[in-house]
RNA sequence: UCCCCGAUAGCUCAAUUGGUAGAGCGAGCGGCUGUUAACCGCUAGGUCGUAGGUUCGAGCCCUACUCGGGGAGCCA
């Protein structure tokens, strides 16, 4: 057998070991690139496409029991992509012995439900893969089977007749969270709700789900529970939609820094430095916490720590980022972000994506500018590419949200210092429990009724007082504010903190004495300053906020896969 | 971390305020059906979050803890 069988993992031909393509190497991995190379009996070249789908994680198998005529009317129910992966071979049925068309019927052959259910003409001979939504089985005639394979929100009816041949043993006794695999007819569907409908002419059990045990039950379940099945969670029509507006609000992030000439920055996970005081750290160390090497005057010796210093998960790429933005003018970040605050709120995380792009030559205007135009594409864009997805939020979680997003796409944000907005709330008829004067930090009802009262939209708070803002923010004119924004939303409220930074080196290195930093420590980010100073300005967006704000989920846990927020880890 | 609320069947909840546990959904079995949150009947399923305490008697009252939710702070 061949080592691309992706079953044996010795290669015929070198003898090494063959690591599965995808698999991260291991210890003990010594790669073969053989299958790289054309095949040595009938010149066979494997697409790229075929290694990269395959997948290292162990699934279901199904084994070739059927015949090699079989395969081949398989195949030819779709040429293009029969063509695609068997390529010039000389033969097929060597590549069905060789397991191939196992692996063609596995990764390539299978049609999205999301198609057919849109475009495949009826009469078209199709093979789906999915989950089992509900069944309605008949012990008489047929049953109906919903199934969803993730790629949209709807399921598709497979109608299963009694003459399959595993109809009694297997079709009859299916039930939710079952996978199959069906090869059928698509057929205009007598029943209402759906344009299609799947005849089974081959329905084939992949993998049970014990109806007794398992969780995720034909019915409506609470977001608190499913939080504890958050592996199995995604099977569920509001996760699932969850999980496709994530994916297409990334790539639309991706997409809009990247056509407007954006540079996309890796910045460290690991970092020295607390770069912003920006609230608690993880720390990252490789001692050992139950016997710590100790100095002469008894503290921690972190010169035997990994990095020989202290270390920490980042709280923010901004200060790289700067970095990058005056060699390269614009650039961003898209990453994971790091708080080990005790905060137990349905708005924050402990793990979280945080996106920072940074402007050289840039001023507090341009950069309120970028946000203001940014929030507006991705919230116009992610109505455009999940339509069905946004329709169900607005039917189901929140009945405002697709006309909140059309409003803030197409309405100008409000613009208003500190000093107006602090007016604002001076004058409001309001009992605060904060009391409102100019100095103080604006609290959460404060920003609630800026934006949910005064002005029905977002609205850019600039030039706050320098003594509330960390020190890389740059000091106005007037000594007393610095060029910093915010951008609050309704029901969220901050989803974008931003500002000018300090690009004079005396202003800079002043305000971080004045808030006892070690200056030498930032020696790095001082020499910004020190050749070639900029004006530059960026900001930070809460991916997961802006995930809550456009599809209505109130809980920021159920809109990243895994959350990690305090005493809870599982998963 | 602070304040408030909660924890009862696989899930969502009820139990007349201290007298020994019930419904819907789900599941199993049967019936019916081009059905689609299908429908009808029957059946199974619970150390009432954990540990103490009060009481003749606790799901219910008290204390502590654990977990979950909401609000606040910190922030994105």
């Amino acid at each position: 057998m061949s080592c691309r069988s992706g079953r044996d993992n010795t290669c015929d031909r070198t003898g090494q070991r063959h690591r599965p393509p995808g698999r991260p190497r291991l210890p003990g991995d010594n790669d073969c690139n053989h299958h790289r190379h054309p095949c040595h009996t009938c010149d066979y070249v494997m697409p790229s496409s075929v290694f990269h789908y395959r997948s290292s994680v162990t699934r279901p198998t199904i084994r070739p029991t059927r015949s090699f005529e079989y395969y081949r009317q398989m195949v030819s129910i779709s040429q293009t992509n029969l063509r695609l992966a068997v390529g010039n071979c000389q033969s097929l049925q060597l590549h069905f012995e060789q397991g191939l068309l196992e692996k063609v019927y596995m990764n390539i052959d299978r049609a999205l439900i999301a198609d057919v259910l849109a475009d495949v003409e009826v009469g078209s001979e199709v093979t789906i893969g999915g989950w089992i939504r509900t069944v309605r089985a008949s012990k008489g005639g047929f049953s109906f089977i919903t199934l969803n394979d993730g790629s949209c929100m709807d399921c598709i009816q497979v109608v299963a007749d009694k003459e399959l041949g595993n109809y009694d043993d297997e079709i009859s006794h299916l039930t939710a969270g079952c996978s199959l695999i069906v090869c059928g007819e698509v057929v205009e569907s007598p029943g209402k709700g759906q344009r299609v409908e799947l005849h089974g002419r081959e329905v084939r059990v992949i993998g049970l789900a014990d109806a007794e045990k398992y969780p995720i039950q034909p019915k409506r379940h609470t977001f608190e529970f499913l939080r504890t099945q958050a592996h199995l969670r995604a099977r569920t029509n509001t996760f699932g939609a969850v999980a496709r507006v994530r994916s297409a609000m990334a790539g639309l992030i991706h997409e809009y820094f990247q056509s407007r000439g954006f540079l996309y920055v890796h910045t460290p996970v690991i970092t020295a430095s607390d770069c912003e005081g920006a609230g608690e750290l993880f720390r990252v160390s490789t001692l050992d916490l139950d016997a710590l090497p100790r100095d002469d005057e008894s503290n921690i010796d972190y010169a035997e720590d990994f990095f020989s210093r202290p270390t920490y998960l980042t709280v923010s790429g901004q200060l790289e980022a700067e970095t990058y933005s005056c060699a390269l003018g614009n650039v961003y970040t898209f990453g994971p972000t790091f708080r080990a605050e005790n905060s137990n709120t349905p708005r924050h995380l402990a793990e979280f994506w945080m996106i920072e792009p940074e402007m050289a030559f840039c001023d507090l205007q341009g950069d309120a500018d970028l946000a203001e135009d940014f929030l507006k594409n991705i919230f116009a864009g992610i109505l455009n590419k999940c339509p069905a997805d946004m329709e169900f939020f607005n039917k189901r979680i929140d009945n405002t949200v697709i006309e909140t997003l059309t409003h803030i796409a197409e309405s100008p944000f409000e613009r208003i210092t500190y000093t107006k907005a602090i007016e604002l709330l001076e004058a409001a008829d309001c009992k605060w429990q904060f009391p409102v004067s100019w100095g103080i930090d604006l609290q959460t009802e404060h920003e609630r009724y800026l934006t949910e009262e005064t002005f029905k939209k977002p609205v850019i708070i600039t030039d706050y007082p320098s003594s509330i803002k960390p020190f890389y923010m740059r000091l106005s004119d007037d000594g007393k504010t610095v060029a910093a924004m915010d951008v609050l939303v309704p029901k969220i409220g901050e989803i974008i903190g931003g500002a000018q930074r300090e690009e004079r080196l005396d202003v800079l290195t002043e305000r971080m004495e004045a808030q006892s930093m070690n200056v030498d420590d930032y020696w790095w980010y001082c020499d910004l300053r020190r050749y070639g100073t900029v004006p530059h300005a960026g900001f930070g967006l809460g991916f997961e906020r802006t995930i809550q704000f456009a599809t209505g989920m109130a809980n920021i846990r159920d809109v990243i896969p895994y959350p990690r927020t305090p005493r809870s880890a599982e998963f």
